[in-house]
DNA sequence: GTGAAAGCGCTAACAT
DNA sequence: ATGTTAGCGCTTTCAC
């Protein structure tokens, strides 16, 4: 609207407005911007009131051409939708808020080839630093992040190998976990429910950790089920109707989130079915939701705030360790079992 | 790790390294990379050829300090973990994916002042556009705004005076709508449960609409209950059974947002109570979580992914009217009843 | 404490 | 179809 206002420029304003509004050349106007010393009150007063009352923004595209530094760091997800994301996200909002860098986030939707598009666009803005998920990537997406000679950091997944740093928990080590935990339990007719994505890596791990784990005890999956797209909490409903009516007698479900999970849940509470004693269930990733349901779903925490923390750490130049590169941080993933796992007396 | 593998450059490689490379100007390298027409086919090859094995990735920097152009959006909103915003976020993301514009996304946590730097940090990168949610900004991001000289699209909320373009729709209106239908329905002792974020205007507004409608049928809110942080699910419970107890006779509950409405809802039916007859009840949103709840919570759909779609539309400049921009689009939520609002007999 | 000159890596505009 | 020149708005470096 106010686009032929009085005041509106014609053209952005530069320094050296600035430096003829306040009579100052236009290197003392950039050193006052910048608070770098050497200036004089008087001055330095002077500029910050001449850039006030005419609005000076400055121009970071040039700034960042000429001293060949870009506060900026790459984030790249798959998916915002997921809610285990915006944690991370959150986590690293929060490490990097006064550490001068700025996160701009990318998402991939899952898809190998939007991720190298999405990365390649931001390298091109040259970023200080990039923290990814996963770490399975394409050749080339591999090839830009080991040549583009900044901090890398492969987040959410430890079970591989990186390209520089690792901050993330072992998926397969959960699924381990959780079978021996339901084993341990006297479970032992038990069905795995997942997402059909092909992409979703972290969960393909903790269903082959998970079916390690019943191996340990000379166990299989007894059934499994898969879904793609849809509203979790009812895609969960559906499969867990689904896999009970084709095999009653299983005596625990492994869902790999928790929102299906919940949706499973539900399901069998108003079915009227025993839980857990004549069924348990079991989500992934402690989503704080959870904690409104009258009966707790068994999750385990996927440490995802901790994840985007230590990997801004890690970018920002921060971590404990001296390390300049090639850090490896597992963090361990904790069982919450809820009200959904029988409790064994021994 | 690779950082000093044999092919890691010690300096990024630029237009030039291309141009010796393949024996070419970097006038025609650039006018390869940038798919200008004009190149013959044995050059445009011999170019690509280079760029692909040196792993060449051009600076955006540099690219945008001489054209003039930076083909990225600045998106503002308050927080990623309130499950509308990724919904929003997606719809602008589709609708920029073949634009050549990128969108880059700032959070401000409800906060004016965080949006007042998060604002400054993106203008300072001189975006093609921004997309901001809210009509309420503090006097300094106003002006910047103002004087950006870019399309400028505030979403959500279309009742106040927006400085370019808005999107979005009545919050007010919304809330008077859902009190005539509960008024409608013959519901008499209402209460309202909210968020007691102050900067969450549209909450408020929905509020103060909700009133006027009631006040139409000469009616006032019977009782109120706020809450900030936490789990929305269990807050919901916690409020729905606080003021219940304080106020048993209330016959109808209007939530602030679907998630709280959801966790009320549980509450009462775990109370055996009766929905919708004894006990109504509302949220807002319209999430598709609710999908998976065996009853379905009477919301209102805040029609997100198209508020993100339309803005990202003004933005790219592919809007339907010929307008440049004072674009104003106000859509309409509609009423989804669920299974919580008595069905009336008329 | 302040200023002048050079140049960051690209692209617009104008040759050829 | 390809090359040359100038300059985008800053910061670096060095001089005063």
């Amino acid at each position: 609207m106010n686009r032929d206002g009085p005041n509106t420029p014609r053209r952005a304003l530069t320094l050296r407005d600035v430096s003829e509004a306040s009579g100052v050349s236009e290197m003392t106007v950039s050193r006052v911007l910048r608070s770098r010393g050497d200036v004089s009150e008087t001055t330095r007063e002077r500029v910050l009131e001449a850039a006030r009352q005419l609005g000076y923004v400055p121009n970071k595209i040039a700034g960042a051409l000429a001293s060949q530094r870009v506060n900026l760091v790459a984030v790249i997800v798959p998916s915002l939708s997921n809610l285990v994301f915006p944690e991370v996200l959150s986590g690293i909002s929060e490490e990097l808020e006064d550490s001068g860098l700025q996160p701009v986030f990318g998402v991939t939707n899952y898809s190998t080839e939007r991720e190298e598009s999405v990365l390649y666009e931001m390298l091109s803005w040259r970023p200080s630093g990039v923290i990814i998920a996963g770490l399975e990537h394409s050749d080339n997406s591999r090839a830009m992040l080991e040549n583009a000679g900044i901090p890398i950091v492969e987040i959410m997944d430890v079970d591989g190998s990186p390209v520089d740093s690792v901050v993330g928990i072992s998926h397969k080590r959960a699924g381990i976990e959780m079978a021996r935990a339901i084993v341990g339990a006297g479970y032992r007719k038990i069905g795995f429910l997942g997402t059909k994505m092909p992409h979703d890596h972290r969960a393909r791990k903790r269903m082959e950790g998970f079916q390690a784990g019943l191996a340990e005890a000379g166990l299989e999956l007894a059934d499994q089920e898969f879904y793609s797209g849809g509203s979790a909490l009812l895609k969960g409903r559906e499969m867990t109707e689904a896999i009970l009516a084709r095999n009653p007698e299983l005596d625990f479900l492994y869902y790999s989130n928790d929102m299906i999970g919940a949706g499973g849940l539900m399901w069998c509470l108003e079915k009227g079915m025993d839980v857990p004693e004549r069924i348990g269930l079991a989500g992934f990733n402690g989503v704080d939701l959870l904690d409104g349901l009258s009966c707790r779903l068994a999750t385990m925490d996927a440490c995802r705030r901790e994840i985007g923390r230590r990997a801004a750490a890690i970018v920002a130049g921060r971590s404990e360790t001296g390390l300049v590169g090639g850090e490896h941080v597992e963090l361990s993933p904790v069982l919450q079992p809820g009200d959904t796992i029988r409790k064994t007396t021994g």
